[in-house]
RNA sequence: GCAGCCAUAGCUCAAUUGGAUAGAGCAUCUGACUACGGAUCAGAAGGUUAGAGGUUCAAGUCCUCUUGGCUGCACCA
């Protein structure tokens, strides 16, 4: 497998360092940030004049002499304060782009050490539809995950349903004493909804309705069977629908631990808190406290309320324990929205005092908007459920196909809205960094230009319709040679491909990865527009063919990273 | 009151984590080949990066303060 550019010039760089005699670690070659300079740059050489005690431009000068390209690039140019810039030598892409087209990891070297890594994302609650507010977990959660697999690392992604909590009690009144079994029938989440509001529009007039409740809740905790009959029929009930729409976004998880399945753990570990001095007794309550930690000192983490009932995080601590007995994790990440943090400082800081040394990562987000620049939520002030948004997406893309091409056979129709409409909700999620809160906007997420998916999948279509007419496959065999701007210029991205992956997961940011994509698709358009492929004649043609068929893959691949998928026709 | 997040073109968003003249898309304006899919491309215009200090060769990015918005702060999850 070759090293990407970048990592092939940084060891270059640092064989010049090493012979200038310098520090090799502050050495490091990164792609340029504008391609007017080269295509690589590097500062050493202003890093390095202050303890070489030398002027930037010359010590620049003297690493350049000593640096030898080889077949990659010339020596490079000098810039500005002390800029080196790289400019790859076309001979050397044409033979990297011959082998990237061949490799089925995309110019990707897998991670020098694989971790074992719990993705905990999604975690929608029972008896509550999934609303537009899970829709960023799920989506960036599932993208990390697909990322972090691809790079080579051990994933475990665990759905932790809130399948427990003070809520049941409500719904389980609601269920004997309110419920609509021809409701249940024909939409088992809007009458589990129903059933939980009015019970609780009951409990705001009736106390007894209040007291009713919450004995149906300590019944349910208490093992009760009829009680434990119906919440199970809950749980099935909001997972069957839960399912179809992770179905829909062909999304799946490797476990299913809710939180009622650390349940019975709880009690033992606030003994071992308390036991163990990690927590103690506060007003009737069990908390840790930080007294250390300035920012948490007047924060405590309250594991065990005075009435003895356990709390949020005391699931969460057995659920650290939990996953760290069985998958001995190296890395846990947490895919849930900004308000959550001051939670996740202290169960992570709690954890820590037991002892706990996996990483941690809480992964924040911002909020979705609607065009009113105010949390989502429909006319009526409700969370807008997923499921509507999701079909609308496929609506609204099913009528640009039906207007853009409307010759093609209903199946492939169908399967089209699906793939646009899909791409272009978990797009509009992914291409944007993760804490902006960012304005739902249909017109942009399914418009066709921009950084939107429908671009980057037509980016495809175009390759795909271009080996149709062809007939046969591409024969990679033969020569590649590159003369024109605008295929070097597509063939320089597409060798970054291997660059952008990694860098996803150092702040946890896919829309780095949706930026490369962009920029790949524009440069193919481009490509596209002042390159003729079937026109063109012997090693030009070829040429372009592989680019062409190195464009189509790494979109296929990177949208797949995303969790989009491509149709081979729209 | 304490803490966290955010503030970039008219609008929606970027900026390789401290690098060069802050970039895209939409909207606006001007162009291009009867097109291997025009669902495209090339170009113009648009900025005191909320404000003020500081750190250094270099700050949208780091530090301090101010303003404005969002969020969270024991016995919900």
């Amino acid at each position: 497998m070759d090293a990407t550019p970048q990592a092939a010039l940084t060891e270059r760089l640092r064989a010049a360092l090493s012979a200038c005699g310098l520090t090799v670690e502050k050495g490091e070659v990164v792609a340029a940030a504008d391609t007017r300079f080269g295509d690589y740059q590097a500062n050493a050489a202003m890093v390095l004049a202050k303890e070489a005690r030398c002027n930037p431009r010359e010590l620049a000068a003297e690493i350049a002499r000593n640096f030898d390209g080889g077949d990659i690039c010339d020596r490079p140019d000098i810039a500005g304060p002390g800029f080196l810039n790289f400019r790859l030598k076309p001979e050397w892409v044409s033979q990297r782009l011959m082998r990237l087209v061949d490799d089925t990891r995309c110019g990707v070297p897998p991670v020098a050490v694989p971790k074992t890594i719990v993705v905990d994302f999604s975690s929608p609650n029972i008896a509550k539809p999934m609303h537009v507010g899970h829709i960023r977990s799920t989506i960036l959660g599932d993208a990390l995950a697909r990322i972090a697999r691809f790079l080579g690392h051990e994933v475990v992604t665990d759905n932790h349903l809130g399948d427990w909590g003070t809520q049941f009690g409500k719904v389980l009144y609601g269920w004997k004493h309110l419920l609509d079994h021809a409701a249940l029938g024909r939409n088992p989440i809007a009458e589990m909804t129903r059933l939980y509001r009015e019970v609780n529009a009951l409990e705001q007039a009736d106390p007894a309705v209040h007291r009713a409740a919450r004995e149906e809740l300590v019944k349910l905790q208490s093992g009760d069977p009829e009680n434990r009959a119906i919440w199970q029929q809950l749980v099935n009930l909001s997972w069957t629908e839960f399912e179809d729409i992770y179905g829909q976004l062909g999304i799946r998880f490797d476990e299913r631990l809710g939180e009622s399945f650390y349940d019975a753990a709880l009690g033992g570990l606030v003994d071992k808190l308390l036991a163990s001095g990690v927590a103690e007794m506060s007003e009737g309550a069990v908390c840790v406290f930080f007294r250390d930690i300035p920012p948490l000192a007047d924060k405590p983490c309250l594991v065990r309320k005075s009435d003895g009932g356990f709390l949020y995080a005391t699931t969460d601590l057995a659920t650290i324990e939990y996953r760290r007995e069985r998958w001995r994790p190296d890395a846990i990440w947490y895919v849930a929205g900004a308000p959550q943090q001051l939670h996740f400082q202290q169960v992570f800081a709690a954890a820590r005092r037991t002892g706990i040394e996996t990483a941690m990562e809480h992964i924040a987000f911002g909020s979705i908007l609607g065009e009113d620049h105010k949390l989502m939520k429909t006319r009526s002030g409700d969370n807008i459920p997923l499921r509507d948004v999701l079909d609308e997406a496929i609506v609204r893309s099913r009528a640009m196909i039906d207007e853009k091409n409307p010759e093609l056979p209903e199946e492939e129709k169908k399967h089209i809205a699906h793939t646009v409409g899909i791409g272009a909700v978990k797009y509009a999620e992914l291409s944007q960094h993760r804490m902006t809160d960012y304005v739902f906007s249909w017109s942009k997420m399914l418009s066709l230009q921009g950084n939107t998916a429908p671009y980057l999948q037509n980016a495809y279509v175009r390759v795909r319709s271009i080996f149709r007419k062809l007939g046969t496959g591409l024969d990679t065999g033969g020569e590649v040679s590159l003369a024109d701007p605008a295929e070097l210029a597509l063939a320089k991205k597409l060798l970054q491909f291997g660059e952008i992956v990694p860098t996803v997961l150092h702040e946890f940011r896919p829309n780095l990865l949706a930026n490369y994509l962009f920029e790949t698709a524009n440069a193919f358009h481009a490509f596209y527009e002042a390159c003729p492929v079937l026109k063109a004649e012997g090693i030009t043609r070829h040429s372009r063919l592989v680019l062409c068929e190195a464009t189509a893959r790494i979109l296929r691949q990177g949208l797949a990273l995303l969790g989009i998928g491509v149709p081979e026709r729209m």
